[in-house]
DNA sequence: TAGTGGTCTAGACCACTGG
DNA sequence: CAGTGGTCTAGACCACTAA
């Protein structure tokens, strides 16, 4: 099968929206079924996850109608910046204790530790700093571009994160170029398979000059 | 109708996992379906919220499976606590020349402030500061615990959440009862109608030393 | 080859709302 | 009363995988 219908008819849907403004409401179910000619069961999948996303809202009784554009769910730490661009800081692997627990491997263990930048309009957004065993780098990764991509494959995993506030670490401060006391948060991501084994750990420090973190439902 | 019945497959399927280990796998969608005497799309829709909820996880060819417990979607942002208790410290009502621009309306416009603590096991977890509009205030709210209420129906509003670092407000210092210089996070909350009318804006200090804030997908 | 989840159809009844 | 989204059914075919 090409590409499921229900993601046709959520392109149309989206094409047909493109120029409605905020709070207009678009047509029925029914009728979206009838005009693609496609069951409204697959007319409803398409809106549900149009729903989802925050593009559209539903009122049990009056309809279905567009969102303001402000309101589209946001989640600035998943989703891809554009106009971003990754440098690799450094790189290295030794034994590192206080991951290996973590990574749920013996402390003697090989650690490899990927020190990488995300730059935004010549800014620094963000500093990432991602643990991960020698074992599983050398099997499953073929060069450090795959481990960005890697950490970008977010449907791919269950990851888990925590929100540390803390003060820029001193080895930071000249590369983000903010003062040195300044109060930033540190994103601790947590990345298992679903079947529960640790794939690897990811510390990201933010920049709250260039980037703010924002989530919407 | 009562209760749906796909809420009520989504039951069944809770009580006939419980005992399950991780990782095992469940009974096939046509099996359930079987079983449960519904139809297999039914079994679907409730096995899609377990799913999304992180309790189970498909596999696209051999089927569907426990996710380990440790791996059920966290938000401790918007989670319900348990053994958590909510204070009044204080509130009152003003123009706030600051705050009347993000509830969209006139800077003369009376707002009202409310400032409320969570304890947990003695310990302040966070404090929460709500400004919204006097005249919603009068409209729609009966007392101050509604306001609390309505804060937690996270469903009925698009909420947009900035997460800020910063070092503890001195006003804070005693209440919270932690270090002077100590870094935090701040999340800033703004409720929205699905239309689009702003509810309210809320700031809520967390005290890293009793909360840690944790998401996962 | 048998069994899985993923998609899709063409119907149906419900509760609720607005004119 | 007509129209909406919400739920539900009993089928169907697909691609893929494990035996």
């Amino acid at each position: 099968m090409s590409r499921p219908l229900y993601q046709q008819v959520k392109s149309k849907i989206l094409h047909k929206i493109a120029s409605l403004s905020a709070n207009s409401s678009i047509p029925s179910e029914r009728a979206l079924s009838l005009e693609f000619e496609v069951s409204r069961m697959t007319v409803r999948k398409a809106i549900d996850e149009l729903v989802d996303e925050g593009i559209l809202y539903r009122d049990k009784t009056r309809g279905t109608f567009v969102s303001n554009k402000e309101l589209v769910r946001k989640n600035t730490i998943d989703d891809e910046k554009e106009n971003e661009t990754c440098h690799l800081l450094y790189m290295t692997h030794r034994t590192f204790e206080e991951i290996a627990p973590i990574l749920n491997v013996p402390i003697y263990e090989d650690i490899m530790r990927i020190v990488g930048s995300r730059q935004r309009a010549g800014e620094i957004a963000n500093i990432d700093e991602i643990y991960m065993t020698s074992a599983y780098y050398r099997r499953e990764v073929e060069d450090i571009e795959e481990v960005f991509e890697l950490i970008e494959r977010k449907k791919d995993f269950r990851i888990t994160k925590t929100f540390i506030p803390m003060l820029i670490p001193v080895q930071f401060v000249n590369i983000m170029n903010i003062p040195m006391d300044a109060p930033i948060i540190m994103v601790k991501s947590i990345y298992r398979s679903f079947s529960g084994e640790t794939i690897l750990m990811r510390k990201t420090y933010y920049n709250p000059f260039v980037e703010t973190i924002e989530i919407s439902n």
